[in-house]
DNA sequence: GCGAAACTGTCACATCCCTGTCACGGAACC
DNA sequence: GGTTCCGTGACAGGGATGTGACAGTTTCGC
């Protein structure tokens, strides 16, 4: 099982090679990459769940590759890990402003690293780091493919899981049905849109079993959210 | 304006206070216990959006209130940065793998920390680092779809919403209602001016409920604008 | 393999909320 | 006081969503 798909983003080729010997050992998919301008255009055609990025690279700065990374649509969530030698504290805040979701500065140790990356990711991406998804008095758990709603199991449709899966992974979020259809069922099915109406009816139904509240938000003329006081 | 509620759990007097007053400079609400029991209490009573541990407090470990927020449904996805003096990496990794968003070591600079949390806050509530759109106690977040005066949801219909959005992108500006159709409604749509005071009409309705001020400002023979003094 | 059960995507229909418009009355301006 | 502009209540129509049913397909147990 594949834990996600990291670009490491650094010119120092010994670095380089321990940090990815210790990522892939972790089962995660390792691209790399010493040049910013490269960088940019993996993360563009295979946008990767997490961005390792060296402060120093070659070409343009890694402060630089940050900023692009968060104005392209395709890239704009992917979270971002800056390393760096610079322990000044100016620049980490720079950083962490420009929008890098973590600071790690050398020397740091690799097992600390991989911790952090699953922190973010957890963060990001629950289902990457095989959590429990929890919102409210509901749970998922991934990797044993349940779902309870307090404590109690419910029973859901393949759909109906993957549909709540991503809910679950942007509670609050509202999502129009075209962005479902992308999301959930997949880029290029050709799918009606009012479909996303039925499975979201299949799965209120199924968790709002014993006349609990409702957690799923009808916005009118946008979509459907994830929310408590949902109706 | 508040950036967020922050809980901090931290036994050291003086630091305590330090960080809350770098906290509260940046319009961040803090509560404050040295204790891991009260912290618990307070978290689950009214979740806050981020929590500020301390590895060493009296009571219960840090590392235990960190397991247990996570374990409670309704504080589960509040994040975490722990401080600490240790700067063990085996501990660090255990707080991170316990469910920690971050790990800050002792010493820190407190706009180090600001930073921090603010790279945490961004990832974990959009709506809190900058998604989110304010005027006096209005606040309307845009992923969620969401609308709120003092605090309480208030529910508005999609025209409503686009109104008051435009309004809240350009506070204090008057805006005739040519202007209005064009930029809400749409340039080629062919409606009756007179419509948008039904519209406004409407918004002022929905917002001013409970006898709040009104926030909408009528500007004879020219139009309509967001202003504190609005009637 | 084979039959049963579960799942999926659509449709038609019902329902509800939203929407644009009007007419009337009141307020502001000169 | 007259004129212009704005606020308000009502209302019919339409658009968006909820719902039940159904046929085709897949999955599963045997």
């Amino acid at each position: 099982m594949m834990n996600g798909k990291l670009l490491l983003v650094e010119d120092d080729p010994a670095l380089a090679d321990l940090l990815k010997w210790h990522f892939e050992r972790e089962d995660f998919h390792v691209a790399h990459t010493p040049d910013g301008d490269e960088a940019l255009l993996l993360a563009s055609e295979t946008p990767p769940d997490i961005i390792l990025l060296d402060w120093m690279i070659e070409g343009i700065s890694g402060l630089e590759v940050c900023r692009r990374v968060r104005r392209a649509p395709e890239t704009a969530n992917v979270p971002i890990i800056m390393l760096t030698g610079r322990g000044e504290e100016a620049d980490r805040v720079r950083g962490l402003e420009t929008g890098a979701d973590d600071y790690v500065t050398k020397p740091f140790s690799p097992r600390e690293l991989v911790a952090r990356v699953r922190a973010v990711l957890r963060r990001v991406r629950p289902a990457l780091a095989g959590e429990l998804l929890k919102f409210a008095d509901l749970e998922m758990d991934i990797v044993s493919h349940k779902v309870k709603r307090a404590g109690k199991t419910i029973p859901l449709g393949p759909t109906e899981f993957r549909l709540l899966r991503h809910f679950l992974e942007h509670p609050g979020r509202v999502f129009s049905r075209a962005r479902l259809l992308d999301s959930v069922w997949g880029r290029d099915r050709d799918i009606e849109l009012r479909t996303v109406d039925v499975h979201i009816r299949r799965l209120r139904q199924a968790i709002n079993i014993g006349g609990k509240p409702e957690l799923i938000r009808t916005v009118r003329s946008a979509g459907y959210a994830l929310d408590d006081d949902g109706g």
